[in-house]
DNA sequence: CAGTTTATGTCAGCCTTGTTGACATTCCAA
DNA sequence: TTGGAATGTCAACAAGGCTGACATAAACTG
């Protein structure tokens, strides 16, 4: 990336935040995206998936056990577009939901082993084109790619990404 | 992000490809896009546009008169889907399409000025953003950002990509 | 205990934006 | 002049967002 590595290592230059540097980094965020959900939704199409089925299949296997409340605010969604997807995952025998323990009214949402394989086969097509993105660019690039996109987040969100990864790091 | 530098700088150190590194840049990448349609989707509803509108407008005035043809390989999407959006931009006044000179059945597409307008509007929110996530994380954690970015787009779409950007460079 | 709040589920209906398929028009090029 | 390319349009459909309304059960509160 030519261009790129000019702006780097400046400091006090600030042409990284030129508004041609600013659309770029808009367009490359569109298309590494589409790139992004390429592979799972492939996969997802043969199962008669979408990519909301995906998201739920991630976050309720990076959470076990979370109640619908919960991935409701991770997802940002209302209740009945979610409540649509889990139905469907539940009747599918994917995901396993359980009358919560300590407070009754909740429900405690489980990947069966079904339903972990579909997320393995999912997560590990996306993590496929990941890697040889992080391969191809290294650990450095990685490092600010991350501090990039975390920045970009907006701050409940952010709080919301590092509880994850800080519970399971 | 300190568990971020931990992998920096590691050369042959490849902490950034464990799954669980994996992971947590596939999460960083759904919530730092949500953050990243924002703004601008905040200013469509209150014209009554969707995120399909914004895009056309986008690579409408990147690509001053267009062609349909390329919007669309551009979009990724179908002719019929990329019509719905451009016939409401025209009648609304925001898109003006001229019979090509050169070859009379095609379209070339032009922003209005009212659609300019609209453009930057949604432009400069969705750049101020991009501001302050690269100026919180630096030039050289952008120089990474856009690296690993790029390394995730599909091949051909990389090719439009880097095509766009150098004749406008 | 009665009343309120909370968590969840579900029904109905609407919107945007994606899809296919069929078909018309225009016009370049062989 | 005929074939094919570029474009546009119509119809129908699906996924997955949304709102509003309502039901149920459980928990909390005075």
């Amino acid at each position: 990336m030519a261009e790129g590595s000019t702006s780097a290592m400046g400091g006090e230059n600030l042409l990284f935040l030129t508004d041609e540097q600013l659309r770029k980094g808009i367009e490359a965020m569109f298309f590494a995206y589409r790139g992004f959900t390429a592979d799972p939704d492939r996969i997802l199409e043969v199962h008669g998936y979408g990519r909301a089925h995906h998201r739920a299949l991630h976050f309720i296997n990076r959470t076990h056990g979370t109640t619908v409340n919960n991935l409701l605010n991770i997802l940002g969604v209302t209740k009945q577009s979610l409540n649509r997807v889990l139905r469907t995952l539940i009747e599918d025998g994917l995901v396993e939901s359980r009358v919560g323990r300590k407070d009754r009214r909740e429900r405690n949402l489980f990947l069966t082993e079904k339903g972990d394989t579909l997320e393995r086969a999912l997560s590990e097509a996306q993590r496929e084109r990941m890697r040889a993105a992080y391969r191809a660019a290294g650990p450095q690039a990685v490092a600010g790619f991350r501090q990039v996109l975390e920045a970009m987040m907006d701050d409940e969100i952010r709080r919301q990404y590092t509880n994850m990864r800080d519970r399971r790091a």
